[in-house]
DNA sequence: ACCTAAACAAGAATAATTCCTATTTAATAA
DNA sequence: TTATTAAATAGGAATTATTCTTGTTTAGGT
């Protein structure tokens, strides 16, 4: 579980919607609040399934939408992975994911380092016509103990 | 297109498929021979639309079918994208794409050198408990000039 | 030339996601 | 505060992507 865990300011949420010109529903603040209290990679089926029993008449459908609409204004990003299910991340920066192919799990990842290595390695190749955004890198990895975290830093 | 082309030596791809335990069928040579002569990522709808019209009574579920036991034999790999479809690569070396914002190409990129420093960096770092097997980039960025390609190496 | 396990075609079924529209609501203004 | 209204939602239908089922065909071994 995240850090900052289930207890997010639902205020700092609500100005996050409004300055993206979004209307603070409550549906909108109780999915990016879901989205935001895990470090998990939710599916819109598992966020729905979250956040149902203390809003009994969400709709699935509203989820689904609410996501999308989380990134088109840049306060979600997906995450594609193998299976053929789209996974949403509320976290913005600049981090990577590492899939354990034994528990199924993706692990955030972030690591300043290895982000100016790229970084600036990329710069350094100045693939001519292209302009790099940003980017991601996926590790695939198993855990040697699938019970224990792995340990970063 | 890739720089082989479409004429890709039949026999050779026969030798994989049994080589991988797999009935050298004409559906399965004609579907590894289309995503082995492209260097886009095609999706099995693109792959049964491209072999179809000379092969008329394939079915699409044998494309899925066949993707997937390619991938299962280590003979294709899945390149899962933001859209909501599988898409598939039949190379199988260390490779990074890049994911073209402005014309949505998936371009490929293979560079030794930022291999090596990413792994050896992942290796400096030893996080505990974590098994790296293999990563893989993506970079998102955009053509300056999408009419041209970009200029690797 | 057989034999047979494996693979295929065709289409039905399922799963994931999107669309539609009558109703509700958040935000703004009176 | 209340009225107004454009935007968002619920609920369900529709669509799209993928998987499954089953009778028929075929590759590869004898
Ligand atoms: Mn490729
Ligand atoms: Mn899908
Ligand atoms: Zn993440
Ligand atoms: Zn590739």
């Amino acid at each position: 579980m995240r850090a900052s865990g289930a207890h997010i300011d639902l205020s700092a949420l609500k100005e996050a919607l409004s300055c993206a010109g979004l209307k603070a529903t409550q549906q909108r603040l109780v999915i990016y609040q879901c989205l935001m209290a895990t470090d998990k990679h939710p599916t819109a089926e598992e966020i729905f399934e979250q956040v149902r029993p203390s809003n009994p008449s969400i709709s699935l459908g509203t989820v689904y939408k609410t996501l999308e609409t989380l990134v088109d204004s840049q306060l979600a990003r997906k995450v594609p992975v193998s299976e053929n299910k789209m996974r949403y991340d509320a976290r913005m920066d600049s981090h990577h994911h590492i899939y354990c192919t034994n528990t199924g799990e993706i692990i955030d990842f972030q690591d300043k380092e290895l982000e100016m290595i790229i970084r600036q390695y990329l710069e350094s190749r100045q693939i001519k016509n292209l302009e790099v955004q940003n980017f991601n890198l996926q590790i695939r990895a198993n855990k040697l103990n699938p019970e224990q975290d792995i340990l970063i830093d």
